[in-house]
DNA sequence: ACATTTCGGATACTATCGGTATCTGAGTGC
DNA sequence: GCACTCAGATACCGATAGTATCCGAAATGT
């Protein structure tokens, strides 16, 4: 063991290598989509070569898989917050719709993930995993939307799990069509928020 | 010249051979995805060699987009007869429902649109004609939800174009979703599309 | 401290597939 | 019936995901 602490064990190493290939992989699987990024072109961007690729992942599938988990984690945390933060409904609404106009579309987090479920549709390993996170996306979405409505006292039109599956669905739906036609407004999305978890009318 | 009708001309013969091409290249991306269906697979089924896509279509992107239109007309002729032959706001509805029940996510319809739209985001020409026709659905699906609103005598919470845009959206997400994961259930559908076309509260 | 083992990553190779260049023969017009 | 055209066939190229093999440095045992 050499003297000062610049020293690493291999697991270390290992674990820096992965994230950054991670990192560079998410950068340009969001930039020039997940098909047009040749596995070689995410290693050699993060100083490496297929070899690392393929020791850190089982493929180019599992790559993407530890990509979508990274930005699983921002999204959630966005939501989370834009929701937590102000406590009337309208400014809740509105503080999700501003989270949304940042990340439904522009930065092609939703364009991402939509490619990788088409194109990987036939692999049912990643089919599963896709389906668990979007579960866990969904029953998050619900119990915020259950709790907000609680707080607010008030009744639903819908039940949170069709609300969370709506929101969903819009959300992806959105951000596929906007990630062609940037024409499309995302303020839609706060009206149709706001038909969605309206109340029950009387 | 023969004797018998069965003679046929060139321009009739090469109509004939791109016909049954995107027949059978429609099946076939349904079935096995677009990205993973070969374009020598597509040829071969149809009984031709992949010269006779390339001498009919720019290219696999090309034979696609011509797949997609023929896809388009029949959605459009659903979407149409399931609102028009009812009359009250609910089984219409409720016919549109069952329409999606049977269009969006089984046969896989969205997803390859959705698959093709990643997979050839890059494509600008591609994209136009993308966009081109989710204008075309759009504005038929706002001139429809405009005309029945007017004869119900209802005033909307969303401009139809709004609510276009929302339902498209929204069947989008879930034909991509469900075609992942089936146990979505489209009734869901039917309560967003209560929600989203409901008429203004007061 | 030296030999041995382990394994993260590199290199070389294969298979598949979209696209291009060239060819061929049946159908067309003179 | 002869030269020509063009739909479709064939042969090839380049890109890229994945595999098989190899190398050298870090870990381990004595």
């Amino acid at each position: 063991m050499t003297v000062d602490g610049t020293r690493i064990t291999r697991a270390e190493r290992q674990a820096q290598t992965r994230e950054r290939l991670v990192e560079v992989a998410r950068d340009l699987f969001l930039t020039e989509g997940y098909a047009a990024t040749p596995l070689d072109k995410v290693a050699v961007a993060a100083g490496f070569s297929k070899g690392a690729v393929y020791s850190n992942f089982a493929g180019k599938e599992e790559l993407c898989l530890a990509v979508l988990d990274s930005m699983h984690a921002e999204q959630i945390e966005g939501i989370v917050e834009a929701f937590s933060a102000r406590t009337d409904l309208d400014s809740r609404i509105e503080a999700f719709v501003e989270w949304a106009r940042r990340s439904v579309g522009s930065p092609r987090y939703t364009a991402l993930e939509v490619e990788f479920a088409a194109a990987a549709r036939h692999s049912p390993f990643v089919a599963r995993e896709l389906v668990k996170r979007h579960r866990e996306m969904r029953s998050m979405a619900a119990g915020l939307i259950a709790q907000i409505a609680e707080e607010e006292g008030i009744e639903l039109a819908l039940t949170p799990e069709q609300a969370a599956t709506s929101l969903l669905s819009l959300g992806i739906g959105m951000g596929a069509m906007r990630s062609l036609d940037s024409s499309i407004d995302v303020s839609i999305f706060a009206a149709a928020i706001r038909s969605l978890v309206r109340p029950r009318d009387s």
